[in-house]
DNA sequence: ACAGGTCATGCACGATCTTGCACGTTCTTT
DNA sequence: AAAGAACGTGCAAGATCGTGCATGACCTGT
């Protein structure tokens, strides 16, 4: 016969605000505690355990095992580097700004240190960092659509471009394969290099954070020179003479983690 | 006989206003307090429920369930029930054919029980569908771009119509807030609802896998009939006169892990 | 004033849900 | 290995549910 004083619903729902806050739950407890049968309480907790709601043990439960990502979220695990490097690149985001960010690993850190609470307009043509972003309700977020390039993890092509011909956004994080004082920075693939000069061009400034194997090196097909970037975010390891060279060529450079 | 002391409109509000004072309203309580029979009172919750008001459950009702959390918690809910949701739906998708993929846990579920092997176009508006996919080099992906409403986690708008306007799906997987035989599969914003219209209406056919709290409710915003359904999957604790209600508008209805 | 239609209500009824109990099975402790 | 505790399943009882029907009040048109 059904307790008057309480609803089937009502007392899941307690059930599970006990796991939240004690960490783990006892049949014979809940029993005592809610004046029902053990049986009863063995087939709430089965339940919530068939929801996913908890995890089902003798005697009584636990939280549910938190879920971990895709492979790819866990691939992404941020080094200690590229945590420095997007340390460094997020001082240059405005609140309120409009920023651009591509695809990457090093731009995926970046978006992860922006303050969850500072106000900005997101634009990107990755579906990893516009997933991050979906977590910011302080944020804007505007997703450039497109054939998406799974390996690179990017939309590009004539769609891709079409959506971005109606963005300028005040500041652009490009992600480069190369970056040479001389080569400039330069893309794996013809579509990804149109894409990224296009956003460079239309942005008012433009940001590369590089890597140290980025660093001198040289892909195939060239994006901009390396005196179009505004600024330009290197590790404490890069090579001095190479960042005074760029520097030279009136790029704001930038060393991460420098104090 | 109508009770000449207090309106039918009258009696709803009040119920409204101890749902929301109270957290919770009990049939048989509410019967004695307005002096009505009970199956009133049933009425009355099951019409506040069908307009999206209150939560109805067995002996009373709740209030309705508030739209909480990031939308990585609500995505890290991936149940059971949503599983089997999912491996009831992937069975509709030919290989090599193009999917259309709508935002929401349960279509995040029916990406990911869909063969990574299987060749497939899989196009969607959603990022959190489109990072996933970025997992499963044998498809191709087409993302749909525009301004994203983060609640939602898809992109609408404009922009997303018209990158829309150039695809015609040969299934599409529409997730909705509400689904009734005689509302139909209704939103909860005029964009939404209007995208997901524009959707359905490009599809060879359309899908829709409804748990059962968005069963039998109304969403303020219409999207499209419930006979413009191809297939309807739903869970094995759903209403079977509910079911058999749709099947006869024509729509091909599943019951998710049934034997 | 009257007839017809609409609406809300109470009732009957079959269906469904929740609970406690019994019982055999499984797990843990001694 | 044995005893005690916990488990899941099936069953019965009581409560709750939705649907269809009848009824009375109210409204509208003639």
């Amino acid at each position: 016969m059904p307790d008057p004083d309480i609803l089937h619903e009502e007392r899941l729902a307690l059930i599970e605000a006990k796991l939240s806050s004690e960490g783990r739950v006892l049949a014979a407890h809940l029993a005592s505690e809610f004046d029902v049968s053990v049986d009863t309480i063995r087939r709430d907790l089965r339940e919530l355990a068939a929801g996913g709601r908890c995890l089902r043990v003798y005697g009584g439960a636990l939280p549910p095992a938190p879920r971990t990502g895709t492979h790819q979220q866990r691939r992404m695990q941020l080094s200690e580097r590229k945590r420095l490097l997007a340390q460094a690149s997020v001082r240059l985001v405005e609140p309120g700004s409009v920023i651009f960010v591509d695809a990457g690993t090093t731009n995926l850190a970046i978006v992860a240190a922006l303050s969850p609470e500072s106000p900005l307009t997101l634009v990107t043509n990755a579906p990893a960092i516009a997933a991050f972003a979906l977590d910011r309700p302080a944020w804007r977020l505007i997703q450039i659509g497109g054939v998406v390039d799974i390996a690179l993890g990017a939309a590009l092509g004539a769609a891709a471009l079409r959506d971005l011909a109606a963005i300028s956004p005040d500041l652009a994080f490009i992600g480069v394969c190369g970056f040479d004082p001389i080569a400039g920075a330069t893309a794996h693939s013809l579509e990804e290099a149109e894409f990224k000069r296009q956003v460079a061009m239309r942005a008012r400034e433009v940001a590369v954070a590089v890597t140290d194997d980025k660093l001198l090196t040289q892909a195939p097909f060239p994006i901009f020179a390396a005196s179009a970037c505004s600024h330009a975010v290197f590790e404490t390891t890069a090579p001095r003479r190479t960042i005074d060279a760029i520097g030279e060529l009136g790029v704001n450079t930038i060393i991460a983690g420098a104090v």
